[in-house]
DNA sequence: GCCGTTTTCGGCCCGACTGTTTTCAGTCG
């Protein structure tokens, strides 16, 4: 179920969209985009505020809290139900053709009476465009190609699949002649779970010969625009890649201006412009005399804006600049603070590799302590026994100590219908580290999962909920919870939630993590290896924990290992009830 | 419609590319 927050944000994004294609003024409309981000990033459920706790909420003032209040309590706001009823859904979902905006939309629906993507296919084949100004035959042609691109939707991709290809790309111009410096930026620097499309920086004083190298490489399938200093292409899986190519010394500026979303960017213009400044792709500018001020690197063109440099991860613009200004932007976890991984598997159920092969990878990366967290019995397909345990735990402890390494024995219990684990607890007390997480029944009703989940939290052996929410991204939606609740119970019982690393996964998500951390939740940021070649997913979930504002404090394998076992073990000591 | 170390009124982010234009509007990121 989605919560209040995000319903109203997309009542508002809705608004902004009708405003548009009516016409309305620029900035009303940015506006309501704006109290549309803010009540979608706000941490607390906006359900039961009153107009005056509305107002709190940065980008809401009189009129949009008092429309939200009427949406909150009768669930219908007068003046978006007037704009619906003049502009049919349809004409909406054609501002999501490729190349259409809402001023072009209304002009079809106005003049021809199209309301949807098939109408307008209809009517460019009936030949009705024809004559109308501002719709050439090149524009009719551009139209089809992305009505059709809109139908086999390129949907979004995870992490997984962007982020080697990026590299792929990144590597590739970086060997060209004449190339200066080369990255990503964007929605993968920023390790946004799912990515719309790829943005790629390089310096270069012949941008040409980038440019033809770009269009060029193996990967490209479609040129959508070429330009001098802007490209931007499509690759084999639908996915749209843009390179920007900038003077050597402006590396800084365009890093900091094409990484950012697009509301971390515009807050950031909007304080250059404050201070009679001005800010570009290619660096910081007086406003008056056009001067370069500075250009080279991100950390100077923050400085100057008077701000501390913004990790990536941050630029959203859901705090971290009111943060930054302040002088509180956390101290972030970082891959290299990561002492161990607490969940992974071995070809002893679901793994691809031995334990030994997983513990020398481990070993490899240079990790203080490592867990081996093979599927309990419940799982049945696994063919788990108690015996098959024991046995794996005289194994590890053979290899305990070799490579410098510290070896926990695990076990990823599953968590049934009504919250219990695999085991009993006299069972479990024998294990190092109890990850226990939900593999099935995904849909039950909120209050079922919700005392699933907090029973399972509660549970005196079990460590760490893991993949909290279960969703796999673009397959499985998460199950549905009580957070609030849940997050209350791992609190007050010493349970970590885990932050699951696997590109399809990375689950706790961000913005949940946020909420997770104000009740002084601890995490476990985990790889859940089933394979030697998962370990270094385990950036991921760092990405993702880091846009969950987490400091290396908040997760409890960059903690060294003393302080880790008397957290695993302090449940048991304080004798928690077993529920 | 919102906001304020420039302001309670008067502002509101910036630049590239395309297509249809003869200098610019629309769209995108």
């Amino acid at each position: 179920m989605a919560r209040t927050n995000d319903d109203v944000a997309a009542m508002l994004e809705e608004y902004a969209d009708l405003l548009a294609i009516t016409g309305g003024p620029d900035f009303k409309i940015r506006v309501y985009q704006k109290a549309a981000r803010s009540i979608g990033a706000h941490v607390t459920d906006i359900a039961g505020y009153d107009t005056t706790e509305l107002r709190q909420i940065p980008n809401v003032g009189e009129s949009i809290a008092r429309k939200v209040a009427g949406y909150l309590r009768s669930g219908t706001v007068p003046q978006l139900e007037e704009l619906r009823g003049r502009i049919p859904a349809g004409v909406r979902a054609l501002t999501r053709i490729p190349a259409l905006g809402p001023k072009r939309a209304m002009a079809l629906h106005q003049r021809l009476g199209v309301d949807s993507p098939e109408s307008l296919e209809a009517a460019i084949h009936a030949g009705a465009l024809h004559g109308l100004p501002g719709f050439g035959e090149k524009t009719e042609e551009n139209l089809l190609h992305g009505i059709a691109l809109l139908r086999d939707a390129g949907e979004r991709v995870h992490l997984g699949v962007a982020m080697p290809l990026a590299e792929d790309i990144v590597t590739a111009l970086r060997a060209v002649e004449g190339c200066h410096r080369c990255g990503y930026a964007g929605s993968l620097r920023r390790m946004k779970d799912t990515i719309g499309d790829i943005d790629i920086v390089a310096t270069s004083n012949r941008p040409k010969v980038l440019m033809s190298a770009f269009v060029a490489l193996s990967q490209v399938t479609e040129v959508i625009l070429h330009g001098d200093t802007k490209t931007s292409v499509r690759t084999g899986q639908g996915l749209q890649v843009d390179l920007r190519v900038v003077p050597p010394d402006a590396w800084g500026a365009a890093m900091q201006y094409f990484t950012g979303a697009k509301a971390h960017n515009i807050r950031t213009r909007e304080i250059a412009v404050h201070r009679k400044l001005k800010l570009s792709e290619y660096g910081l500018f007086d406003a008056v005399t056009d001067e370069l001020i500075v250009s080279k690197t991100e950390e100077e063109v923050y400085q100057r804006l008077g701000l501390p440099w913004i990790p990536p991860t941050l630029r959203e613009d859901i705090g971290e600049i009111e943060a930054a200004l302040a002088g509180e932007l956390p101290d972030l976890v970082t891959e290299e603070d990561v002492r161990g991984d607490l969940h992974t598997h071995t070809e002893l159920t679901d793994g691809h590799a031995s334990l030994e092969e997983m513990v020398a990878a481990a070993a490899e990366r240079g990790y203080a302590y490592y867990g081996v967290t093979d599927h309990g019995p419940k799982l049945y397909m696994q063919q788990m026994t108690l015996d098959k345990a024991l046995a794996q735990r005289e194994r590890v402890r053979e290899l305990d100590g070799t490579s410098g390494l510290r070896l926990l024995h695990g076990v990823e219990l599953n968590i049934d219908p009504d919250g219990d684990v695999d085991w009993p607890p006299d069972v479990l007390a024998g294990f190092d580290v109890c990850v226990a997480s939900v593999h099935s029944h995904f849909d039950l009703p909120q209050d079922r999962t919700t005392r699933r989940l907090v029973r399972a939290a509660e549970h005196p052996c079990v460590n760490i909920i893991g993949h909290p929410s279960a969703r796999l991204i673009g397959r499985r939606p998460p199950i549905d919870a009580d957070w609030d609740e849940v997050f209350q119970a791992c609190a007050r019982s010493g349970t970590a939630l885990e932050i699951n690393a696997f590109p399809d996964r990375l689950d706790l998500a961000a913005e949940l993590i946020r909420r997770a951390r104000r009740y002084g939740v601890k995490f476990a940021v985990d790889s859940d290896s089933h394979a030697v070649g998962h370990l270094a997913n385990l950036r991921y979930g760092i990405g993702t924990a880091q846009r969950g504002w987490l400091t290396a404090d908040d997760v409890i394998n960059t903690w060294p290992l003393d302080r880790l076992t008397a957290f695993l073990r302090k449940k048991q000591a304080a004798g928690v009830s077993r529920p």
